[in-house]
DNA sequence: TGCTTTACTTGCAATATAGAAATATATGCA
DNA sequence: TGCATATATTTCTATATTGCAAGTAAAGCA
């Protein structure tokens, strides 16, 4: 445990400090700059130098109105400087997203995954890593499981796959010359959201995904939670309705039998006698049936009783949303704001909840803002 | 929001962050310092002398059996170069205790509050601070309330004492030339189990504490988690039983309602139609009463789960329980690691609950540890 | 009495930093 | 147009911090 002190405080160089803080804070003055990471002009100066000089940073022309001195020039990235490879690895595809330094998608493309064998997994990524490949190199690759991955190498463990302790980033980098981080799919999206996303300047706030599961990531003191606890998915069968239908595990009422689309479709049809997707789902609430407008209700209720109690035990004030399992709340967006309120301190501040538009940023993306939150550190110095 | 960034990132002198180290972690090789605080041998030995000069720090001579070359000389905090005094106040009482540096207690008195008045209250603090000063002068002197807390020095609101926005650090320091800081009584306790208790050596833990109420803090990163939410109380009226009690704010089966010295006296009261004490009610368990039983094993279960929303909402490993509301876990115990045990992905990490041995670190201890490290921030440098 | 091993200290060169003065580039106004 | 004023950034320089490498200290062991 105590070995983790040193660990944590990993040393970053102030270079790569001034180039975190660009990249995240868009376009800045240099005197800003140097008020938050506590240096003076003089320094920032000649750090930013070689910086603009290596082509990472520019100075951008602003024209401020009515301005009386010398005119500002912030400071900005040179975001398609460096270019990186997000992949998302599920139990039967691998999607991939190329992105320049601010995460923004550039290509995209998938490809089935054959097999759970080491090897092939291995293949298909390095296939797309050549199909999106073009006159730039990338700078490093990311790639998101759901799942426990430690040090950034090693798949501890994904149900999905099937793994344990799985060394894929050392087998990825034998085939493709380009540092690979592995990283938990959340953690990877809470990473992502932190710096680019809903999250950006918040320095705590916890990520809720709903879609085939129900995912959880936390960024506490401007860092994401990524401990061995964060991979395994411990918000997705939080109890939440004692009188709600069963999860897969027995768990009644909880959030994966209460809100993802798997679980409504199969309450819808259970009712309705007759398979419907979720999108049908959704229609029928909206035309007022009874059935599905009941589940989504329950669904809309339970979000808001989980937002609640990640609010009140993590002690957020911030909590984003994403994923594709969301839909439901353009009908049940009053039950989850009801719930939230009923279960929250009258005193406490009211709950932020930032929905993420469909898929702004994705799980591929995510799993590429790993790759470019761990380059970083080591960017400024040299390639 | 982006403010606190900075703010948070809060400069320490690296003699300090010494100092600290060695305050923390005992006596400690500076070979080991050196190592956590990624510096040179050379760098330490230079570091370590201003403070050993001082009198914060020796070397403590430690004989160990078989070593070979030179024999190392750890070094260790002067425990009693410092007195702190910790405050606590409720609505009723100030309890004021002495501390060296380690937040060992020295000697206790407390008082009865005359009223809320601010003068009145810091009146008592002076009275408590005078009769408890001896030859040695106090580098500070931490207070802890029930509330909220800004910056160290202002109480924001106070349910307990009536308060809002109340100056109680500048007033006591007006009377008493001493630094003074403020703190919500949760967040004090969990840093001082942080550097001193249960809690030492753990990067993230929650403290849960039972008494006349439920108290909730959290640490994470190696850092105390004290946003303004943290001084709510967040974790008193969480859901934890659908059929329970109500709490005095109508929350079927809350923390509040299954947990607390009065919610259980009133349960047992009202079954058996007379007064009984807590203790009583203790005894009436182990001496096999229906009721008795029933109520508390009903709160060992509560507890259990709220453990169990911790650990996985929280995202941490260990919890430390205090408060002088503990007694049942003596009958409920079993329950309690039940309901952990049923609330918990069968993957995660066993959650490690850390009894505090019925006040071993009192809130007003807690409160002195507050001062303690405030002021091991600058006590390198200066004083 | 030396030799070995480990722990710590000192001298020195390299590097980083802040403060002050200098420089650059705008506006406002006579 | 020319000059005062304002703001942003850079350069110069003294100071401080750091790590490296060499040196010293304090033991055990032969």
């Amino acid at each position: 445990m105590s070995s983790v002190d040193a660990a944590e405080r990993r040393y970053r160089a102030p270079s790569s400090e001034l180039a975190r803080e660009v990249l995240i804070h868009g376009p800045i003055l240099r005197s800003v700059l140097a008020q938050r990471l506590g240096l003076s002009l003089a320094t920032l100066t000649r750090l930013a130098r070689p910086l603009l000089d290596g082509g990472l940073l520019v100075e951008v022309n602003e024209q401020l109105e009515g301005a009386m001195g010398r005119p500002a020039k912030p400071l900005d990235v040179v975001a398609d400087a460096r270019q990186f490879l997000g992949v998302k690895l599920t139990g039967d595809t691998a999607v991939a997203v190329t992105t320049d330094l601010r995460a923004a998608e550039g290509s995209r493309a998938s490809r089935p995954l054959p097999s759970h064998e080491l090897a092939d997994v291995v293949a298909v990524i390095v296939d797309l890593a050549r199909e999106l490949a073009n006159e730039q190199e990338f700078s490093a690759i990311g790639i998101s499981v759901g799942g426990q991955v430690s040090d950034n190498r090693v798949v501890d463990r994904a149900p999905f796959l099937g793994w344990r302790g799985v060394p894929l980033a050392d087998a990825v980098e034998a085939q493709l010359k380009v540092p690979v981080m592995v990283e938990n799919d959340v953690v990877a999206l809470a990473a992502a959201e932190h710096w680019f996303g809903l999250g950006r300047g918040f320095s705590n706030f916890a990520v809720l995904t709903v879609g085939a599961g129900v995912g959880y990531g936390l960024v506490m003191h401007d860092q994401v939670v990524s401990t061995s606890q964060a991979g395994l998915g411990l918000g997705g069968h939080f109890p939440l309705d004692p009188t709600g239908p069963l999860c897969f595990l027995g768990h009644r009422g909880c959030s994966t039998a209460m809100l993802t689309i798997p679980s409504i479709r199969g309450q819808v049809e259970v009712a309705l006698g007759r398979t419907v997707s979720y999108a049908e789902v959704l229609d029928l609430a909206q035309n007022g049936n009874p059935v599905a407008l009941a589940v989504l209700r329950a669904a809309g209720t339970a979000l808001g009783r989980l937002i609640a109690a990640v609010a009140n035990l993590a002690m957020v004030e911030h909590v984003v949303l994403a994923g594709e399992g969301l839909g439901f709340l353009e009908i049940a967006r009053a039950e989850m704001d009801a719930a939230i309120l009923a279960d929250r301190d009258p005193e406490a501040v009211e709950v932020d909840v930032l929905l993420e538009a469909s898929g702004f940023i994705s799980w591929a993306q995510g799993a590429a803002a790993v790759a470019i939150q761990r380059t970083m550190d080591t960017l400024a110095a040299g390639g």
